[in-house]
DNA sequence: CATCGACGAGACTCTAGAGTCTCATTCAGG
DNA sequence: CCTGAATGAGACTCTAGAGTCTCGTCGATG
């Protein structure tokens, strides 16, 4: 049951931390009805857990880029199957906002910002496959998807929506934006 | 001079905070170039000083809605305004993501739920104007304003954007999203 | 010059929570 | 039935940080 135990704490810890990101690991080890010294059996500290939390996450983030740059005909195409599968695994990555301390892990920084790179990469070949606007730049793309999936992952956890549904909004906004189309000429008025 | 050292505390905190969201008040106090008791002096308590950060923040927010509604002539230019004013106060939000504690301040809770609530009047009503597409929900547009606001905060406090910049991409995306226009033959794709 | 308010510095207490350790229990496999 | 691994419970230490208090200093004001 070792690894049954591993995987209920770190999954606690997600569903915890989400919700309370200063929780303690009492709290964490009561979600995961385990001891607390259970929780020390199978993580060196709390940051070990944190970072365990973390590498779960990329990796999983990892899966789902791979997956899509097999499955994906086009740039475009890959970038939606990629914020979409970020979205439907949103409740791993929520725990993330309260996760200063990882700033201090060096391998999961760095993990981070290769996806960063990667995904700018990404908006880069979208971009040549002309789904980027041009007056657009890069740096707002990318950070607007992570805003977007950010806020779906939110308005799913609120029960605000249903996951496919969030899935289906952050890609249409993405492309389109909120307004109705053709409403481009509201842009620059005055 | 006893003004003065409160707002140089109140400055000091959000842009530790807003840094470090676990920042100590020690750490707040040299920020702010000022003894610890002295944050005693004018604050009851740490939840006190976030309190009144809060508060501010609020305040900020109403005031910025206020002058917005005074100016716009529709409420789609309302929202505009509104959304642009709180990218230009970014960093009195920022420190906000740390926020937990405050979800234990009636008043303040109260408060961001009347804000919230009347961002969602505001986009019915551009919706009534035909500017919000009829198909996307009002909690989705209201949650990715939000998300999209914070996206431009944390690229504007990044270096990654300036201010005026930010402020126009947030509201080109919401209007038009990211990519060409007339990308929408890409929507519902497959 | 005397006073008074605001402040800096720092010593102090108190508590929550991290991390360690021990011991009893449970349960699976031989 | 015996053994060993995994666990729960809980006692324990240690530390960071909140909050209190005192005292000496500075500067404005009378």
């Amino acid at each position: 049951m070792a690894l049954a135990t591993r995987e209920r704490i770190l999954e606690a810890a997600g569903g915890t931390l989400s919700r309370n990101p200063n929780a303690s690991l009492d709290q964490i080890a009561v979600e995961a009805r385990v001891g607390r010294a259970t929780v020390f059996r199978h993580f060196e500290s709390r940051a070990g857990l944190l970072k365990a939390l973390a590498s779960r996450a990329i990796a999983e983030t990892d899966r789902a880029t791979r997956l899509a740059a097999a499955d994906a005909r086009t740039a475009t195409d890959a970038l939606r199957l990629i914020t979409q599968a970020v979205v439907g695994a949103g409740e791993s990555f929520r725990f993330l906002d309260s996760a200063a301390e990882l700033y201090d892990e060096p391998e999961i920084v760095e993990a981070y910002q290769r996806q960063m790179s990667e995904l700018a990469d990404l908006v880069g070949a979208a971009r040549r496959e002309g789904f980027i606007r041009p007056d657009v730049p890069t740096a707002w793309v990318v950070a607007s998807i992570d805003g977007l999936i950010w806020a779906a992952c939110r308005a799913v956890g609120d029960g605000e929506l249903g996951v496919v549904q969030a899935q289906d909004l952050v890609w249409e906004t993405i492309a389109d934006g909120l307004s109705t189309e053709g409403a481009g000429e509201d842009r620059h008025a005055e």
